[in-house]
DNA sequence: AAAAATTAGTTTAAGAGTAAACAGTTTGGA
DNA sequence: TCCAAACTGTTTACTCTTAAACTAATTTTT
C-alpha cells in the first residue's frame, strides 16, 4: 500500500551512514502512519458515537482536572493551539452547555473557564469510552511491549525537548 | 508540562484491568505528543528553508517515484486525502512550475501527473535536507532501538489493519 | 499618580482540509 | 447501437486552524 515502507533495503556496503538515514525514514513513516490511523479512529469514533471533536474532548478533560476552572491561555499552553482557537472551542461548548466562562477571581481581563455538572457527566461517558477504545487500538501489543514503547518515547520526548531548547538559543543569537 | 502523563500512578490492587487502561492511555498520549513535535519540527523547517508544505512535499515524493506519473484518484489515496484537496496541491505545485498534467494515454477523463526536470531537482534537495533532519530528531535512539520500535511499529499497524478490516464488515452488516 | 509597556481574550483574513454536487468520459448490458 | 451506471477530476460550501490586529485590563516605570 504505502511503497515507501515497502522498497527493498539496498545493502551499500561502502556507507552505513545511508543505511542509517534510511532507518530513520522509515522508522518515521511508519510512527506518521500508525499515529494518524489511530487518531483518526478515536476522531471518528467521538463523532459517530458522541457528535463531537478531538479538540473539544481535549478541552473537557484538562477542565475535568481543574474543577476551579483554567483561564483561556492556560488551555490555549495545554492543548498547543492558538489563543483565537480556545476562543472558538469555547463559544461551541458553553453553547452546548457544558461549560461555562466563570469570573477570574483576581483578573478581571480573564475568565475561569470551568466545567457545568452536565459537562462532567457528559465528559465521564466519553472519557469511559474513549479509554476503552485506546485499549483496543493498542491490544495489537502486550503490556511488557507497550511498557518498553512508552520507556523509549519518554527518551525520545527529552531528546526532541533538547533539540528544541537548542534551536531556540540558535534563534535569539540570529 | 502536560499533566495527563504526569499522574502519579494509583496502584489499585483489586483491578489490573483499570492499570492496563492507564497504560495504554499514557502510552497512546505520550505517542502522540511526539509525533506531533516531529511533525511540527518538520513543517517548520520545510517552510522556512523551502518555502513549501508537508502535503506539497509528501505529493512529489510519490511522483518520483513514479516517472510515468500517476493519476489524481491515485495520488488521492497514496496520500490519503480527498481528491479534491489534490486538485488544489497539484494546482499550486504547476503555477509553481514543479508538476504538470500529461494527458492520460488510454483515460481522457484522467491526467498523468508528473515531475517537470525543476520539479525533480528541487525535489532532491529538499529530499536530502529531509532525510538529516529525520535522522537528527531520531537521534536519541540507538540503532537497535529504533530498529526494535520499527518492528513493533509493524505488529500494530497489523493489528489496526485487522480493527478496521473488522469495522467494515461490520458496517456493511448493518 | 500618569504614562508606557505588557497581558488576556476576541476578531478577522487567509490557508488547508472535507463532503457533496457537478460535468465530462468510459463501460457494460439491453 | 445506445442508454444507464460508474468513474475522473473540479467546484462549491463549510469547518477548523493560525497569525496578526484589536480592545480592555493590569503592571511597571518614572
Amino acid at each position: 500500500m504505502n511503497d515507501l515502507q515497502d522498497a527493498t533495503v539496498e545493502h551499500d556496503t561502502e556507507s552505513r551512514v545511508v543505511d542509517d538515514h534510511h532507518q530513520a525514514l522509515k522508522l518515521w513513516l511508519r510512527l506518521l502512519s500508525c499515529t494518524n490511523r489511530i487518531e483518526g479512529a478515536i476522531r471518528n469514533r467521538l463523532r459517530s458515537e458522541f457528535a463531537t471533536t478531538l479538540p473539544r474532548f481535549d478541552l473537557l478533560a484538562q477542565l475535568e482536572r481543574h474543577p476551579e476552572g483554567l483561564p483561556m491561555g492556560e488551555l490555549s499552553q495545554r492543548l498547543m493551539v492558538s489563543g483565537g482557537n480556545i476562543t472558538g472551542i469555547t463559544d461551541q461548548l458553553e453553547a452546548e452547555g457544558l461549560v461555562l466562562r466563570a469570573p477570574h477571581p483576581s483578573d478581571r481581563r480573564a475568565y475561569a473557564v470551568r466545567l457545568t455538572p452536565a459537562g462532567r457527566r457528559q465528559f465521564r461517558r466519553m472519557a469511559a469510552a474513549h479509554e476503552g477504545w485506546v485499549v483496543e487500538l493498542f491490544a495489537g501489543w502486550t503490556a511488557k511491549q507497550k511498557s518498553e514503547v512508552h520507556t523509549l518515547l519518554a527518551v525520545l520526548k527529552s531528546h526532541l525537548g533538547q533539540l528544541e531548547a537548542a534551536g531556540k538559543t540558535k534563534e535569539k543569537k540570529a
